[in-house]
RNA sequence: GCGAGAGUGGCGGAACUGGCAGACGCGCCGGACUUAGGAUCCGGUGGCCGAAAGGCCGUGGGAGUUCGAGUCUCCCCUCUCGCACCA
């Protein structure tokens, strides 16, 4: 009989079946000889339902794992929460609901979500970054990168809301002012936690040589995040004082056409110089402006805004003062925070000496050319031959950049210097849904590391989120208040918490040995597990959050606790889901949420419409591949004739009949399919399928071969829409275990060959005829059938023929015209 | 500005190394079954000419290489993404 395909009878069934069975629980079986297969997610955040982004990518990361258990591979798909943050927080101040509360909410119906989704979590590994199990250990992998010189303190600027007496994260900070009442927001210096991960940016930098299998934008991302340029460090003398200011230039070549020299704002120099020049009146608003400023505020300045400092430096390589300028546009975190100005050379150092009246002086000029340095009006970054440059006039560049360098360093003028743009990582929050930071501050010890042995510092369950002021761990009564570890003494406890990315940098570690006491993982664990084999998830953290895994990766390496140096060297990014060419938002009012279509149509439509709608790593216009929500879907109705089809064959039963374009065609699905599997092309992997649906009911009393087309059809149809897949699995074919154990159809090479094919005619490369001839027909007979081929016939009739192309059996092309 | 990527029917998208452009699906048109269709089934569907056979045009625009270009090369246009005063 027809089976009439209704997922709201099959799908719950199976989901309580599956979790029965504890089938998708990875093996750790000594005896288990399978390969192992890290099948790795991006665990969500849970900030309310899954949305269509999670829909996604966890459909992708399903199949992927599905389909490796059904090549036969020890699976490890494991499930989490990066559940600090601050929606959390936001939620306690808004609704006074307790942060935990809120969150644990939140985890449970996302939870609900993916089991009804179908996802093939292990669900034994399940693990949330707000759980004390779990944050202890990322407090004690604090400790560890602290006593290993890789955490330290510094001051660095926060965003500071004066009206509601808070700190405020850069992304509560909304065109320069406070998110929740729109005061301007100001800028504070606070010491705080770094991680140094600028020790390891070439590392980071050299090992993107390692990810072999992640997209080339992400790479490059990731390059030009870590911003590595070669130059040299250049000693300038202040005239007035005799201090040597250092500077960082790419451009050594250019050293003669210095005519300024400027500093950032907040350069350590700046104060002192200024009120030794009697300079700081003019100085100090634009330190103040500065101060002022809050640190999200990204405002692009048109001017070249700055002051003359009133002090001169000295060009080392000439001996010639120039004036000294104080402007924001130099930067402090960058290089040394002073700039040697070449304004015919560089296009901001151009613009400022036009604005302040500065001479610019040409050294390098285009081979042959003459520049007149008043007619220019943008500064010549290129290549050339350097003039005016004493020793080194004539010299083509760019060669001449590594000549002068050698000479300066001969001189003791400068030396090679290679800078980073990448910074170190601040790690402190003044926030509380975080990791506490496990240092203690003693009066006469100084910081003082928690106790491996009182791990976890506990956050306080009655905190007061409505205070304001720095932090509700600062302003707890109780909380800080401890003795020091060391003397015995009163101290305070670090009331910063952890940046999230802290907890989401290892959680892959800890799924390999969930519940372990003895450490964050054991080493045997992880060594079995990883490098992950897959991690998917979305490019919104191609930068951040892979890079700080990447790092602590590294350092856990060094710490000698993985031998390995890269967490995952393959990557896969799925596009982001969004509505009529714009984000879903709130505020737009645009928002699809996932789990309605998955009750309406069932969780293997959304999965299917997912991965069909076009290539995973391109984004999805819900507005344009949805259609009219209360039709069904053309996936489900894929999901209907699958289910005629499999039954009807079931029905008929073998008759001996063997219809050979299904035999081959179920080959050649197979192969097909496969190979599109392990590209992840999901798509074109779905469309493979349905043309072996078309066929199969094209194609009437055929039991043998339907009935196998039938059973490799569910079978690669399981990874995509497991439920489906499984009730026909299980019910109509009759099998006794899941699709999940089962192993992933084969093919005979030789059969996806075809006998015939068609062989294209052309005249003058225009398509005239097409033919059905033997594969192996042989160039004369190919060229013999071409030209009794009617079409050929009719084109040639009256030409001459000048030459043949013949390229048996795909095609032959008369050329007719010179 | 710098860097990366992409432009193919009404729409999402196919097309391995240059060789049948538009697979598969949505939508639409026609038909069947039906009280009904938001279900199902059958047929059609790039544009133009033609009754048909067939022909011409067609992968953002323009050149080029080639017997042959969506695919390779150069120039231009548009869009998306990332970084953005990084010396």
């Amino acid at each position: 009989m027809t089976r009439r395909y209704d997922p709201s009878e099959i799908e719950p069934k199976w989901v309580k079946v599956w979790e029965d069975e504890r089938l998708f629980e990875a093996s750790e079986d000594p005896g288990d000889d399978r390969p192992r297969f890290y099948a790795l997610d991006m665990f969500p955040y849970p900030s309310g339902d899954l949305h269509m982004g999670h829909a996604e990518a966890f459909s992708g990361g399903d199949a992927v794992a599905r389909y490796q258990a059904m090549r036969g591979r020890n699976v490890l798909h494991p499930i989490g929460w990066d559940s600090f943050g601050l929606p959390a927080e936001n939620a306690a101040i808004k609704r006074g609901i307790p942060p935990a509360e809120w969150t644990d909410a939140n985890v449970e119906q996302q939870a609900a979500s993916f089991r009804r989704m179908g996802m093939s979590f292990d669900w034994t590994r399940r693990l949330q970054t707000s759980d004390p199990e779990y944050y202890g250990w990322t407090q004690w992998l604090f400790l560890r990168l602290f006593e290993n010189g890789l955490a330290y303190r510094k001051e660095s600027p926060v965003n500071w809301c004066p009206k509601d007496q808070t700190v405020l994260a850069n992304e509560q900070v909304i065109q320069g002012r406070c998110e929740r009442c729109g005061t301007l927001v100001e800028r504070r210096d606070l010491t705080q936690w770094f991680f140094k991960i600028t020790d390891y940016a070439q590392r980071l930098l050299d090992d993107v040589d390692l990810l072999v299998d992640w997209p080339e934008r992400v790479v490059t991302m990731q390059r030009n995040w870590i911003g590595r340029s070669e130059g040299a460090d250049v000693t300038f003398t202040i005239e007035e004082t005799g201090e040597e200011i250092t500077t960082f230039t790419t451009r050594p070549d250019t050293l003669w056409g210095v005519t300024f020299f400027v500093f950032a704002v907040e350069h350590p120099a700046v104060q002192r110089l200024a009120e030794l020049a009697g300079t700081w009146e003019q100085v100090r608003p634009l330190l103040e402006k500065a101060r002022a400023s809050s640190l999200a505020s990204h405002e692009e300045a048109d001017t070249k805004e700055g002051v003359p400092l009133g002090v001169h430096a000295v060009n080392p390589v000439n001996g010639e003062r120039v004036p000294c300028y104080v402007a924001p546009y130099v930067l402090m975190g960058y290089g040394t925070g002073a700039i040697m100005a070449v304004p015919a050379h560089d296009q901001r150092d151009f613009e400022f000496a036009r604005q302040h009246g500065l001479p610019v002086r040409v050294v390098i000029e285009p081979p042959g050319q003459h520049v007149d340095p008043a007619a220019m009006t943008e500064a010549l970054p290129h290549e050339g031959v350097m003039v005016n440059s004493g020793p080194f006039d004539g010299e083509p560049s760019p060669a001449s950049i590594a000549k002068v360098t050698a000479w300066l360093e001969r001189e003791g003028r400068g030396r090679e210097s290679v800078q980073f743009r990448l910074r170190d990582w601040l790690i402190s929050r003044q926030r509380y849904w975080g990791a506490p930071i496990p240092i203690i501050h003693c009066p006469t010890d100084g910081e003082v590391a928690v106790p491996d042995d009182q791990l976890p510092v506990l956050l306080p369950d009655d905190a007061d989120f409505q205070l304001g002021g720095e932090s509700p761990l600062a302003q707890h009564p109780t909380w800080k208040h401890v003795t020091c570890p060391s003397c015995g003494g009163e101290a305070e406890r670090d009331t910063d918490t952890m940046d999230t990315f802290v907890d989401s940098s290892w959680y892959f570690f800890r799924y390999c040995s969930l519940g372990y006491g003895g450490g964050p993982f054991r080493s045997e664990d992880v060594e079995r597990w990883m490098p992950a084999d897959q991690y998917t998830g979305g490019v919104e953290h191609a930068i951040l959050h892979l890079l700080y895994c990447r790092f602590i990766t590294k350092a856990l390496h060094d710490l000698g606790m993985v031998s390995f140096v890269e967490p995952f060297p393959k990557l896969m990014n799925q596009g982001q889901v969004i509505f009529d060419g714009a984000r879903m938002s709130k505020t737009r009012g645009n928002i699809v949420q996932p789990m309605p279509l998955v009750e309406r149509w069932g969780a293997d439509t959304m999965r299917l419409m997912m991965l069909f709608a076009g290539p995973f790593e391109d984004d999805i216009d819900w507005q344009l591949i949805a259609g009219d929500p209360d039709r069904r879907p053309g996936v489900t109705s894929w999901l209907g004739r699958v289910f005629a089809a499999v039954s009807d064959t079931v029905d008929r039963g073998p008759d001996g009949q063997e219809p050979l374009e299904l035999v081959r065609l179920t080959q050649k699905t197979i192969k097909g399919v496969t190979e599109d599997m392990d590209r992840f092309r999901f798509n074109t992997a779905i469309s493979k399928l349905m043309v072996l649906t078309n066929e199969m009911r094209a194609t009437l009393g055929a039991g043998g071969a339907a009935g196998r087309a039938a059973r490799a059809l569910t079978l690669m149809l399981a990874p995509f829409a497991p439920f489906a897949a499984e009730e026909l699995w299980r019910v109509d074919l009759g099998e006794a275990s899941s699709t999940w154990a089962a192993a992933w159809p084969s093919f005979d090479p030789a059969m996806t060959v075809e006998e015939l094919v068609t062989m294209i005619v052309q005249v003058d490369g225009k398509l005239r005829d097409k033919l059905e001839v033997p594969a192996d027909i042989s160039e004369p007979d190919a060229l013999a059938a071409a030209r009794d081929a009617e079409g050929a016939r009719r084109a040639l009739a009256g030409r001459e023929v000048l030459k043949e192309i013949v390229r048996a059996p795909k095609l032959v092309n008369f050329v007719t015209v010179g």
